[in-house]
DNA sequence: GAATTTCATAAGCCATGACTTATGATTGAG
DNA sequence: CTCAATCATAAGTCATGGCTTATGAAATTC
């Protein structure tokens, strides 16, 4: 089924998204827009080889892109890489309908 | 902030729903309802400790409870414990709506 | 009450991953 | 051309986690 196809990339993104470190340097670029590896490393707590590890991770899971300029790298978010937890937690939608009032509250309050 | 108060929480969540197998657990929960550790381990691929270990895990999460009934214990869904990755989710909803729209039509179809 | 069923916990093993320092490759500056 | 800046990769260390088998605890059966 739909859902199966889509395992795998669910558990690789649960997966990228679970270190606090990583999923920081996600938010980041979220709220940021498009940043550099050294700005990046700027109050991320770690070494700039460890930025540019979970920046790699995070690619590998379609959840940035990255784009060079001379000799620097700028990352941004991409956001189409979220669609299958999005869609698996639509699947959850269907059986807990009620637990999705607050989030769907936040949806319309957008329109 | 609101957001950082649930960060740990979110981390654990993805964390306990990175792993296949548990999560493959959960997701048998929710669609088969109440089951017994002998019903979950059945298919589940691994030994009935590492099923009981899962279900230790996600019980910590707050995304099952237990009911102790005889010598069986029976597990069923808290569907409450996927609230903070709710949040999150809704959280980056505002940064990206049009990302959203499949969630918010299957959000809709239900009423 | 002895044996069996059902589940949880303990102990140990092994793979994975997150971080470090060291180094290389490329680009810009002086 | 030389040096500095920027980032990626390599190698190694250490902690964590998921699995196993072994065992314990509690409840039902005969």
């Amino acid at each position: 089924m739909k859902f199966a196809m889509h395992e795998f990339a669910v558990t690789q993104l649960m997966r990228t998204l679970s270190d606090p470190t990583r999923r920081a340097v996600f938010e980041r670029l979220s709220r940021e827009g498009e940043l550099t590896v050294g700005a990046l490393t700027e109050g991320a707590g770690v070494s700039q080889p460890a930025v540019s590890q979970h920046l790699a991770a995070l690619k590998i899971a379609g959840l940035v892109r990255e784009r060079r300029e001379g000799r620097r790298t700028h990352y941004r978010v991409e956001p189409a890489g979220l669609a299958p937890l999005i869609d698996w937690f639509a699947h959850y939608s269907t059986f807990w309908p009620e637990r999705f009032d607050q989030l769907e509250a936040v949806l319309k309050d957008m329109d």
